[in-house]
DNA sequence: CTGACTCGTTTGTCAGGACATTCTGACCTG
DNA sequence: CAGGTCAGAATGTCCTGACAAACGAGTCAG
């Protein structure tokens, strides 16, 4: 049953040894060389047959629990999960999301300046009321339709963003471009009807059902850097999330 | 700056010392006497002081920056976030969310008996085609009004369900109960207008914008457990999700 | 005054070992 | 034949020890 699944490892690179396996046997299932539901070797097995130590092997296992990959149990061992894995939740943009769908996602930038900050999001961003922030109002097509406004809020200085920056890139990538490092994001997700306004730029009718989010997102060291109010054309689009207990 | 925590320990407990470690440190984040910002003892500093290993003190902090409760930096330290922090995603029903905010939930069970499953719910839940399945529809209500209907399906067999149990607990709840450990779930979530069956379980007028979500749970071993179809009153309801990026 | 460099601090990675707990399946008993 | 019991196997927890890598601040040279 154990496919004897061939790692190689280079301890010569800077990744990480544990983060080498896990990546291998992640490859593993997605080719279909670790069939769902196959048993993997037991850790001490697989670590005498690598050369590295337990510790090292659990710490790539575990890695591929929390990703949603594995099942461990106890007195039993460590299976490929059964059920078709969807990729676990990552931090990214539409923009992103949608570029890996292959839909060729387009930007329109509506609006790109610093405003006084609303006394309302400047709780929210943890940022002096009264001061200023960069907001930042977009509308996103997908296949060459409207699907969403995007509206957003970020703490001045944070990053030099320009009009043409966001209508070949993502938000977030652009972020991440600049040393952003984003770690936490709460999400709220909800319906309302469209507003005129809204209907018009995304080509429905006044009282078309859509999805909202809104999203506050937050750095390294527990920062808010991005606020953001979306609004989705139900009709096309729906979000995913997978969630995993520990 | 480093708040001595009192930390005792029971170490005759079956309680993993690493998970009691964890739990007193969130306490003392929730309790306030680690304020958002303040830096915790340095790993080996605090092994020293607990009398315990550095890998289990490790284990406790990774479990709680896992939850998003605190943020390591090398060459820095360990520091409790800074912004609100909101309790982490879980495996719960809506049930239990409302409950959580005293909204007093209550059920209505409109249908629970065998069906044949259809061949798009036999393909999700992997159960042979033409074999029965448990068919459940329930209207929710909270603090009186009603707010979602929920339309589930299960393999037969999984746990012994009656209107009477569902009318007072939530499903998740009795699945647990009935030792169904569920993991990993998805969740694909959109919006759309209400039909007028919906509109009127739900007080709502037809086309009404209704939140809707699509689920399937999976168990310990990646064995789909259920599979809902729920909407929600996009005017009463909205869903809330925080993303931890490791 | 500014920029590069060094150095101490702290977390990240890895090794190897020991015992506890839990699950499965085979065996035994009533 | 049904049920409980026990042994083997696997992961869970915890320990000690060591070195590497990254960060921040202070220092020194230009």
């Amino acid at each position: 049953m154990t496919a004897n699944l061939a790692i190689d490892l280079d301890r010569s690179s800077p990744v990480p040894l544990y983060f080498q396996v896990a990546e291998q046997i992640a490859e593993a299932i997605r080719r279909g060389d670790l069939a769902p539901g196959s048993r993997l070797d037991n850790e001490i097995l697989l670590a005498d047959k690598l050369g590295l130590s337990r510790p090292t092997i659990r710490q790539a296992i575990q890695y591929l629990v929390d990703k949603g990959l594995l099942v461990r149990k106890r007195g039993v061992g460590t299976q490929v999960v059964h059920g078709q894995v969807k990729r676990s939740v990552e931090l990214t943009s539409l923009y992103d999301d949608l570029r890996r769908a292959g839909q060729e996602p387009a930007t329109q930038v509506l609006v790109l300046e610093p405003r006084p900050v609303l006394e309302e999001i400047a709780a929210i961003l943890g940022v002096p009321a009264g001061s200023e922030i960069l907001y930042l109002e977009r509308l996103r097509f997908a296949a060459g339709e409207p699907l969403a406004v995007l509206h957003n809020w970020l703490p001045i200085g944070l990053a030099k963003l320009t009009a043409a920056d966001l209508e070949g890139r993502g938000l977030y990538e652009l972020l991440r471009g600049a040393g952003v490092r984003m770690r936490v994001a709460n999400q709220r997700i909800g319906a309302r009807a469209a507003t005129q306004a809204e209907a018009r730029l995304l080509e429905e009718r006044r009282g078309a059902p859509l999805l909202t989010m809104l999203r506050t997102t937050y750095d390294d060291q527990g920062r808010a850097v991005e606020h953001g109010s979306h609004v989705y054309r139900a009709s096309h689009y729906s979000l995913e999330v997978t969630l995993i207990e520990r």
